[in-house]
DNA sequence: CTAGATAGTGACTGATTACTATCTTTCGAG
DNA sequence: CTCGAAAGATAGTAATCAGTCACTATCTAG
């Protein structure tokens, strides 16, 4: 059952932050202990303390690392698609499926803004959740300008609700405990969302 | 300091749940112990569990009162009003304004969403927004009877996005940790969401 | 006024937790 | 092959938490 133990700490953080998401993705962040990752890991609990300075840390690294590939997966999607509201649905459809991928995903990063106040963590999902939206409302300020938006379209708001449409769908998969099907239901979503800025021209069912 | 003890139970079991609703405002559900809520109520820690056989009875107590208040507030809303559409924003407006002024819930109820499996509140909230979810159907499905919604439109999906919406405010105000301010930005969420669904007829600025 | 019932106190327990020493094993450069 | 450094194991510690228990204060029915 002793593989390979003594990785190089590069990599033994990495496996880290592997096994918290995928942790996350059955069990509660909140009560996720140092014990059970290093249990996941193959590794005793103490060996965790070499790599991270605290419990803390752990979850810094793992929101970084949602951030990084979150936002690198989005932004590949919508590299080179010339329509701003085919970008859009690209970004949402990327979104989605990297959610599918790692089903712990949503469940860390609620459980990083519950604490209300100054973790690290914290802050670093609201820095990833700032540039997200900053970069939807780029955009949608493009689609506005080629006239592909309704007159009078509050942009903040249609950058929230492109969140919120994600999160709606994500809820779903909370309660249906059905993670993979969010995928499905993903077109649908935001073939909604995209009915809401539109403008009203040439529409068909 | 020591004004009213000796309540009769159900006032003390109402007691505990504001104060757990009221803290949950504030600090993470999953991090909140029976000896903060005690201290909260004036009361030892020891004092709760006569009337709460465990903690989880607690988390089980705070759901069902919120899912009474929160439905009937929202039936109030849409008590009366004729047109459905005109019904599902009253319920929109209702819910937020519930939120605001009970700010906790939110973060009460998805921490209970959070742990994934069997708890006893988990299943409450599940069976909440499973009532809530088939109610928007119903009006949904009278206001598609009038031809007031989009031809095609997957009223399943239209069903789930209205709660994506509230949930991307509640989200926003996490963020932003401002949960007044749901208030103001309620009513461009619901106008993109209601352009999401309706048919293009007779459409304005 | 009294007695039984109800509500609350204070002190305790066993389990769990993040984190830390001290010692041992493994790895890789020279 | 050797040796120092990196990585892990083992065995702790102090703190915290949900839940218990024996006792006390308070209320209320008769």
């Amino acid at each position: 059952m002793s593989q390979r133990q003594h990785l190089p700490a590069d990599e033994r953080r990495e496996r880290t932050v592997e096994a918290v998401i995928e942790l996350c993705g059955r069990e509660e962040p909140a009560t996720l202990t140092t014990g059970r990752i290093a249990r996941r890991m193959g590794v005793t609990q103490g060996a965790l303390f070499r790599h991270f300075a605290s419990k803390e840390a752990i979850w810094e690294a793992a929101v970084t690392w949602i951030a990084e590939r979150v936002m690198a997966r989005v932004a590949a999607a919508a590299e080179g698609v010339e329509d701003p509201l085919a970008a859009l649905e690209a970004m949402f459809l990327a979104h989605v499926a990297f959610i599918a991928e790692h089903p712990g995903v949503p469940r860390l990063l609620m459980g990083q803004l519950q604490h209300p106040r100054p973790t690290a963590a914290g802050r670093l999902v609201r820095e990833l959740l700032e540039r997200y939206r900053r970069r939807l409302l780029g955009l949608l300020e493009e689609a506005g300008r080629r006239g592909q938006l309704r007159a009078g379209l509050d942009l903040e708001a249609a950058a929230t609700q492109f969140i919120g449409c994600v999160q709606g769908l994500v809820l779903q998969s909370l309660i249906a405990d059905d993670v993979a099907g969010i995928v499905d239901r993903a077109p649908a979503a935001f073939e909604l969302y995209r009915h809401g800025i539109r403008a009203d021209a040439g529409g068909d069912a």
